[in-house]
DNA sequence: GAAAAAATGAACATAATGTTCACTTCATCA
DNA sequence: TGATGAAGTGAACATTATGTTCATTTTTTC
């Protein structure tokens, strides 16, 4: 296993006992024995408990990304594509117990205003993806010539709103039907009829 | 509010925290928040967090012998009486959701061997019932002559054995059909032909 | 089998938390 | 109403738990 898997798999493990006690009350010993391995080791990967912390974090983050940017690389119609990927992105902590147990209890993860944003890079990231999107629907002429930079940045607000609406509070079911009323209107909005 | 009524508040707050956290990542200060008071004041009731989990746990304990011993004191049929002194005891757990998940953290509260018992009183106290249900299947002339005090403490055994196999280790639904089936062998072998 | 890399576990520093207590607030009753 | 005891507070203190380091050992690599 070269260092890089390592990484992966001590991260991984990290956010699965993160997710079960909260950041204050898991010992690095926890995570330490959930690899397997003493926790002096642990430093040999990460500088101390709060960069274990934020780099698992990260590595969750990026696997949501990864997935959705995944789902949606190979489809042609643009409508079709900005659909998948509004969705996959808002269902995906569904699946994912322990990045959702780690955001339910440190909500702060989330952007609420750039500025304090501990995950810029991360978000800077996926908004990148949103902003392609858009971009591509409008240069094959099917979107309305909309200002890109503005348009994504309060869509990418909407959209962490809904999943904050979703998993940390858990309006489960009626946030789900306002989502997708919200998504058809958005879509309506962008295409030249 | 008197003195009484304060502890059973406190008992039963200190109860549920001990049942999110379990005891060692539980701090005193957590139970004084959840009951809106500071862990100075906290002292004033127990001696100690030790004290306060023991506490805690007994209270927890005796309601459900409570409630079992409510369940069946206006049986009269000795028969049915005592189908229902296990069955209320045994399903009791899964409805208390706080003492199954302190026991779930903790499984030493239960009686292995009642030498290293905590809480010998209370089951004590437990087996009491039951050998009271059984004599007086006896006196009734309804129960074989059988040896009292030791069906009383066999009995408890695999009453104990059969609630550690459901909730602590979760073999849900194929030991509940043990547990009916031996209460049946049980049952059909008290009794007089 | 030498050199480098990875891992250990004990030592240490410090932060967290259990516990105490002098003091304040509240309730009770003359 | 104001004296008295009970209840509660919060800061101080002692101790424990835990984060972090590092000399040493074990494993891997070549």
């Amino acid at each position: 296993m070269n260092r890089e898997e390592k990484l992966t798999r001590i991260y991984e493990a990290a956010l699965r006992v993160f997710a079960r006690y909260g950041f204050r009350r898991t010992r690095v010993e926890d995570i330490a024995d959930e690899l397997g391995m003493t926790k002096g080791n642990l430093y040999l990967y990460v500088k101390d408990k709060r960069d274990l912390y934020e780099k698992a974090v990260s590595h969750g983050l990026l696997q949501w990304q990864a997935m959705v940017a995944r789902s949606i690389e190979k489809i042609d119609d643009v409508c079709e594509q900005f659909l998948a990927l509004c969705r996959k992105g808002y269902t995906y902590l569904s699946r994912d117990v322990s990045l959702r147990s780690v955001l339910i209890n440190d909500p702060s993860i989330f952007p609420l205003s750039s500025r304090e944003d501990q995950f810029a890079e991360i978000n800077r990231a996926s908004m990148d993806l949103l902003r392609s999107v858009l971009a591509r629907g409008i240069r094959e002429g099917r979107f309305r010539e909309v200002d890109v930079d503005h348009l994504t940045e309060l869509l990418y607000s909407i959209y962490v709103m809904f999943i904050i609406k979703t998993y940390v509070k858990s309006e489960g079911k009626s946030t789900q039907k306002m989502f997708e009323q919200g998504l058809d209107v958005v879509l309506q909005g962008l295409l030249k009829k």
